[in-house]
RNA sequence: GGGCCGCUAGCUCAGUUGGCAGAGCAUCUGACUUUUAAUCAGAGGGUCGGGGGUUCGAUACCCCCGCGGCUCACCA
């Protein structure tokens, strides 16, 4: 397939003509000796020569001289371009480059009358003709931005226009990054063994969504990307990496939201010897090296609220709280009078069973006031099938769910042990499977029943938290390539 | 999957109660040797998301489809 046509990249495929006629390479395959734009602001005015290189984002042209900004990811400097200190050869070049170019060059220092620190450039190679035009996006005395590219479907599809033009976003990835480095060096120093476990699974699990389904054509049968690693950490606990974590991405073949992506990654980790309250704990310690991370807190904005970052974080058990809320005792009420309940607040009208209805009684009034970060405790255990149940009521387990802005970040449980109660919980569960009905994953028991040691698991939706920590709308902000429709 | 909103030049957006398609930036031509949202003079650039219908005439009204956004549902 050709490059799309149109007025404006016939006319940079043109220009790329007349300079290769020029007996130019328009992508010469070294990169001369460069500074860092940020070293050249930093040395200031000079007489020294010194060369940088970067995108031509702005061209003002005043007859014999033109004034060019380049950017890279250091900084923005003004070239100061005279005819008078140019061969013939780089002026002729210079009309034929285009913003959006990849330029070097070479000069010495100075400050305009204007007060702008410039390169008087003496020598200009081009090292990447752009032969797509960009959009322009100019920024006013006033810091005020114009013509930002702001169509989502846009940004999206043309992540790297993004990532030139768009500050925010910018900073946002870059945050990214640093937040998830920051996650493992934490995790690292504190002994734990980053892993990695299968993504193309035989029998997934770990969760309650759908997968998405493959098929391995030499194995001749159906295999699964996995909705969450949970199950083959805990064989590693059993086999005595007592402090163990992966980072990597979840697919779920579920609905898209601004908090819902059908890839996404999460940070598990799991460590032996303690349990939820130590979960806790780990949890609050990610949230501050996260914020430092990504150079905020302790307060950040998060669209209308401010959130406070600081330790500990408020608990907030499951079932009082939806009593104290709801203003019933719902807990102890049946399915048939929860169904209705339900029905009653506009929840849907499907029939649930109980321990869905709670959850979604819990979502209604509870959920909308965790604003600061929140630690959800003790679950009704139909909810938790892979917790353990407290001491003095087998109906609620140890298990807790983080919440910050409303957006629930983490899922954390004390791990069943227990092989027997474990494998008839799975039973149970496996039997209303849409997908692999009655299928439980026999490895996974296995490992409980040669025996693992008191442990506490952690799951922390890694997207969630970068959009908390960047003020981010959607998911999608913190995802570089979201899904989205090819379309045709 | 449902509801609502959107899709117009490379980008950001106007617009037409149905009558020759608009602006700014960008591009091209010209002027300009310290500008910075450079300026000035001129020019080019459109399948108005796609298809069908109604109409003398559709970018606009109706239907179908595509893509996106918000939202509801689903997602322990």
């Amino acid at each position: 397939m050709a490059i799309e046509e149109n007025e404006f990249i016939n006319n940079r495929l043109e220009k790329l003509s007349a300079i290769k006629e020029m007996g130019l390479d328009a992508y010469p395959p070294q990169t001369p000796d460069r500074l860092p734009i940020e070293t050249l602001r930093a040395a200031g005015e000079t007489e020294n020569i010194m060369a940088t290189s970067g995108r031509v984002m702005a061209k003002r042209k005043h007859g014999k001289t033109v004034f060019c900004d380049i950017t890279d990811p250091t900084g923005r400097i003004q070239l100061f371009i005279n005819k008078k200190n140019l061969s013939e050869e780089s002026w002729d070049l210079l009309g034929n480059l285009d913003l959006g170019d990849i330029i070097w060059v070479s000069g010495n220092q100075f400050v305009t009358r204007t007060g702008e620190l410039s390169v008087r450039v003496s020598l200009l190679l081009l090292l990447a003709k752009a032969v797509r035009p960009m959009p322009v996006v100019k920024t006013d005395a006033d810091g005020e931005v114009h013509d930002a590219v702001s169509d989502p479907d846009f940004v999206y599809r043309h992540r790297c226009i993004d990532l030139m033009l768009n500050e925010e976003s910018k900073n946002r990835f870059i945050a990214r990054s640093k937040i998830i480095s920051a996650m493992r060096n934490y995790l690292d120093t504190d002994d734990f063994l980053e892993v990695e476990t299968p993504v193309l699974q035989q029998i997934y699990g770990g969760a309650a969504a759908d997968p998405f389904v493959s098929f391995y054509n030499s194995m001749d049968e159906d295999c699964y990307l996995r909705i969450a690693t949970e199950l083959y950490l805990k064989r590693l606990v059993t086999g005595g990496m007592h402090r163990v974590y992966e980072i990597g991405k979840d697919f779920r073949n579920e609905g898209v939201d601004r908090t819902h992506s059908p890839e996404f990654t999460q940070l598990e980790l799991y460590e032996a010897w303690t349990d939820y309250n130590g979960m806790m704990k780990r949890f609050e310690d990610i949230v501050q090296v996260a914020a430092k991370a990504a150079n905020v807190g302790p307060v950040v904005k998060f669209g209308e609220f401010d959130i406070d970052l600081t330790p500990p974080f408020q608990r907030i058990p499951f079932v009082p709280t939806l009593h104290e809320k709801s203003g019933e005792d719902l807990f102890d009420w049946d399915t048939e009078k929860l169904t209705a309940l339900a029905a009653k607040l506009g929840l849907g009208d499907e029939i649930k069973d109980r321990p869905t209805l709670l959850d979604k009684l819990f979502d209604h009034y509870v959920t909308p006031s965790l604003i600061q970060p929140s630690f959800v405790v003790d679950y009704p255990v139909e909810l938790s099938p892979l917790a353990k149940q407290k001491t003095d009521d087998p109906r609620i387990t140890e298990r807790f769910e983080a919440f910050i802005a409303g957006l629930e970040l983490a899922n954390s449980f004390s791990e069943q042990n227990d092989p027997v109660y474990q494998r008839q919980v799975l039973e149970t569960q496996a039997l209303l499977s849409k997908i692999r009905k009655g299928v439980v994953d026999q490895e996974f028991l296995y490992a409980l029943e040669v025996g693992m040691p008191p442990t506490g698991g952690l799951g922390i939706g890694v997207d969630r938290l970068v959009m908390v920590l960047t003020d981010a709308r959607s998911i999608r902000d913190t995802i570089l390539f979201p899904h989205l429709r090819q379309g045709q």
